[in-house]
DNA sequence: TTTTCATTACGAAACAATTCGTAACACGAA
DNA sequence: TTCGTGTTACGAATTGTTTCGTAATGAAAA
């Protein structure tokens, strides 16, 4: 355990590994076209690359049409982002960073449902002190 | 009402806007140094000139120590930055970016009830459909 | 084998953000 | 007036991200 902490993949990267995340296995060419060709295919080929240099993906074997899995995991890659984002909005106060966020948009009545249950979550097992 | 609206600072000038907003208006000087020399002195100063070009910020008056105050206000940056970050991590969601907030660092029992009152709050005047 | 075609590798350009050295400026003190 | 000091302006180097043209590769088709 030591290297886990602090991945912080460009916005191009983080699109790219959401993908994976989401749909599994993937190949350059279905990377590209799920991306709706925001990018020509050589600079998502380029990205995966760079990703694959960095650690972030793998590759499932050296056949041609090479197939990519991540490596970097969602919950990890999102904790650093956040608490990246909460050290530059919020003193690295989640609670802040939730609390402006609810505030910026609409939320449903179905996602304060979903909220208010996961407070009760953390209030029961969360015994922190403060 | 046309271009408040999307206003992304950078690292650099957010850092520098937070203090504009908490302390109100500063010489570059007090903003290096309230910035405890994280960067050089000129540094700051030209991040401070280019926010007066973008319009970030503006001077009180030609006198030579320069004051400045912020004219991007606080919410309207917040709302940019969270506004872009739901739709980088969360398709554009409030609620899912505010609950992956939570669920990443520990939160006090006054944080909870914070919460829970903005919830009330969200419930009561918005209405708002499923 | 030779050609063809999809795929991959390489390299460099185009941007953007940060950094700071150095020159220019303004004003009060000598 | 000249000098010194604090401040500001300018320009350029550095670093990181995104972009893509073009060449190399390898496997399947001819």
């Amino acid at each position: 355990m030591k290297k886990k902490n602090s991945i912080y993949p460009t916005d191009a990267e983080l699109s790219i590994l959401k993908l994976l995340w989401l749909q599994g296995d993937l190949k350059v060419k279905e990377v590209h076209e799920s991306l709706e060709k925001k990018s020509g295919y050589t600079t998502i080929l380029k990205f995966m690359q760079i990703m694959l240099e960095k650690g972030l993906i793998k590759r499932l074997s050296e056949k041609r049409p090479h197939i990519y899995r991540a490596v970097a995991k969602q919950s990890d890659v999102e904790r650093s982002l956040l608490g990246n984002w909460m050290d530059k909005l919020c003193k690295g106060s989640a609670a802040e960073l939730a609390m402006k966020a609810l505030g910026t948009r609409p939320v449903s009545k179905d996602d304060l449902a979903e909220l208010r249950s996961l407070l009760d979550d953390l209030e029961e097992k969360g015994g922190k002190d403060v």
